[in-house]
DNA sequence: CTCGCTGCAAAATCTTTGCATCAGA
DNA sequence: TCTGATGCAAAGATTTTGCAGCGAG
């Protein structure tokens, strides 16, 4: 089966999770002020990825993203290149989703983490604050000094469970 | 392939997760009740990945156990199909570490999670309990069925921090 | 006007797969 | 013995790299 197929049809299929959640308003200027701090230049494959980010939260894989552009006739060493800068430069950060692919996740205001229901790709963002809590403790325990973290959470969202039952 | 329900039922309870995948020194009973408990043979190459991961608490990257197993004549086809293989079965967990590689890690009862320094790479483990509190409330908010998380927190060691001063 | 950025396609890596043979239960 | 498991090597994906032209600053 093509693998991607469902990501896909999530994509394609706008949904939304919750009032605030979805709000794919790309903010250009943040992303300019981000690249101009950095000395790089933004130009359009950066914005296009940057808008294709901004309406996909709970995150895109490589390969969606590489697709995407190219009906964009952006090239795929550009979304390699770029995903790569943005997550140098703290726009993106980058999981593995419950099925083990690299997914790309903007970060956004708030620090919010992505609940993500592993059978629809329906995502409901959190406020990680019991991480932060989890992060001083660590750091006064252990004398590291916590720099940041990673953290992905899946399951089953509501309808996914009423459909498929209690498997 | 049917995933992560494994990881569910282990991070339900508390504490305990895996009895028996204790410590550092190979508990070879363990592995093979653990795979005789999937109708899968116990074999050298498995024994000797299984030991490898036990001697790697903080984890081992795909090419690292490749090159480890090529000096034990055991070819990289089998050390994939063994990785997969073992986390299917809940012997281990495939995180990404801060370097953005894939790093398989052994689970150790308690559900201990690795704190990393970025730059020695030294692993510090703590108790993940704050995350458990935030899966109940998650659930309990968003009405997801949640069946696992992954986390990863990193940051400077002590003593890289001397080391490298206020970067 | 300058150099950083891009698309294209080849090159380098990383993973999976097919198959004959070996060995665990 | 009977299959599952393995090693080897080829096939298939994925990611990086080289380069000349374009365009942001």
């Amino acid at each position: 089966m093509p693998p991607t197929s469902r990501q896909a049809a999530a994509q394609a299929r706008p949904r939304r999770c919750r009032p605030g959640f979805a709000g794919p308003a790309p903010d250009f200027a943040a992303l300019a002020a981000s690249l101009a701090g950095h000395g790089l230049r933004t130009t359009a494959p950066r914005r296009a990825l940057f808008a294709l980010l901004a309406g996909h939260p709970q995150g895109i894989t490589v390969a969606e993203a590489i697709v995407a552009m190219r009906d964009a006739g952006i090239g795929q060493a550009t979304v390699y290149r770029t995903l790569g800068l943005f997550e140098t430069i703290g726009i993106i950060y980058c999981v593995h989703g419950a099925d083990g692919r690299h997914r790309f996740i903007p970060w956004r205001p708030g620090h919010m983490h992505a609940l993500v229901c592993r059978v629809c790709g329906q995502a409901v963002e959190f406020d990680a604050c019991g991480l932060q809590v989890l992060e001083r403790l660590l750091a006064s325990e252990t004398g590291y000094e916590i720099e940041g973290h990673h953290v992905e959470v899946f399951g089953r969202c509501p309808a996914c469970r009423t459909r498929a039952g209690g498997t």
